[in-house]
DNA sequence: GAACTTTACCGCCATC
DNA sequence: TAGATGGCGGTAAAGT
């Protein structure tokens, strides 16, 4: 059963605006990600803060990496106006974009904008100093470039996204629509991230995928390293996990499952535990109406009050006003018993 | 809020 | 010889 708590319909000034940069040697499936994603969002044109996305050039036509030439509607200064600004791939990544697009983008992560890169897209940031002291990632074919490049920049190669404060970065292609998925996720919740998920036939998320809450990553090829660790850990997400325990599942030391899992994740097990925890924790408030204590133990937190506390600290809030901030965006009845195990 | 205990993390070094 | 791994001990963080 679905309630839907959903308010009426808003204006187009509360909307949240998002603005896609084309630059020249588009890579038109990573701007394609982010229209399927903030373009097209099935059922979220009811609630505040629902995208009102566009896109915008240096000119007004972009020839593009996949053999034709784009219109768009929006010169640069449309970014002067945006609230994410989205950056997709392009095929002269080598090369710093032009001195006006490296202005806007400096002007609006000045003035608060959230910038978020897909694939190589990341390099404009980086000319643009956006990345510096920053943990971020790419297409892991140019890693590497972007690493050496750019030394004041954490690269983390083997991830999917990368999600820094404002400053949000995606790894190749598809990994767009992970990234995208996760920013619905931390306007929207979980709810509108699955139901975008749906309409778009993808994962909600992929290996661990809530691990991006801060600066999640996750490993981006499944089967390898310590992801069966990962996705064991995930599906006994309300044990009391030890070190030792998931060192004993890797077969292999606790000293390395922590090294390892520290080069695949960019996190130690312990804060990745944390992560993963609150994540579940964060998603049973938003579509159940399970009592706190209830999503304590089924997060895997010893207690209510280990619960609050990690709410306190990261989201600076508590769990019952996190589940009321998420009420008018629709709210799901617990699984028939399930409330009480 | 303080004190104590447990657990996790990390640097260093040895071994394979 | 370089890289991966594991053990040890000190320190920090979390839990009680």
């Amino acid at each position: 059963m679905f309630i839907d708590f959903r308010p009426s319909p808003v204006t187009v000034d509360e909307r949240h605006r998002v603005v896609a940069l084309a630059l020249p040697g588009l890579i038109t499936f990573d701007l394609g990600c982010a229209v399927q994603v903030f373009a097209r969002a099935p059922g979220m044109v009811d609630r505040p803060g629902h995208y009102d996305f566009s896109t915008c050039a240096l000119a007004r036509t972009v020839p593009t990496a996949d053999g034709f030439t784009l219109t768009v509607e929006y010169r640069l200064d449309r970014l002067a106006t945006a609230d994410t600004v989205i950056v997709p791939g392009y095929a002269t990544w080598h090369d710093p974009p032009a001195a006006d697009v490296l202005d806007a983008l400096r002007h609006a992560a000045a003035r608060g904008a959230r910038i978020v890169s897909i694939c190589v897209g990341a390099f404009a940031l980086a000319h643009a100093g956006l990345l510096d002291g920053h943990r971020a990632t790419t297409h892991w074919m140019a890693a590497a470039d972007l690493a050496a490049q750019f030394p004041e920049i954490d690269v983390v190669p083997d991830v999917l996204y990368i999600d820094d404060g404002n400053v949000l970065t995606s790894a190749g292609i598809a990994a767009g629509l992970d990234l995208g998925l996760h920013v619905v996720r931390r306007d929207h919740g979980a709810d509108a991230a699955a139901e975008l998920a749906r309409f778009n036939v993808v994962a909600p998320h992929r290996d661990g995928g809530q691990a991006q809450y801060a600066p999640r990553p996750v490993p981006v090829i499944a089967d390898h390293g310590l992801s069966a660790t990962r996705a064991w850990a995930l599906r006994h997400l309300e044990r009391s996990l030890t070190l030792a325990d998931l060192a004993r599942h890797a077969c292999c030391s606790e000293r390395t499952l922590i090294r390892r899992f520290r080069e695949e994740t960019g996190l130690s097990p312990k804060h990745w535990l944390l992560q993963m925890r609150l994540e579940r924790a964060r998603e049973l408030l938003e579509t159940t109406a399970l009592p706190v204590e209830h999503v304590a133990t089924q997060a895997g937190f010893p207690s209510a009050a280990a619960l609050r506390t990690r709410f306190a600290d990261d989201l600076h809030t508590t769990p019952t006003a996190y589940r009321r901030s998420f009420r008018g965006r629709g709210l799901r009845e617990p699984p028939a018993g399930s409330a009480h195990k």
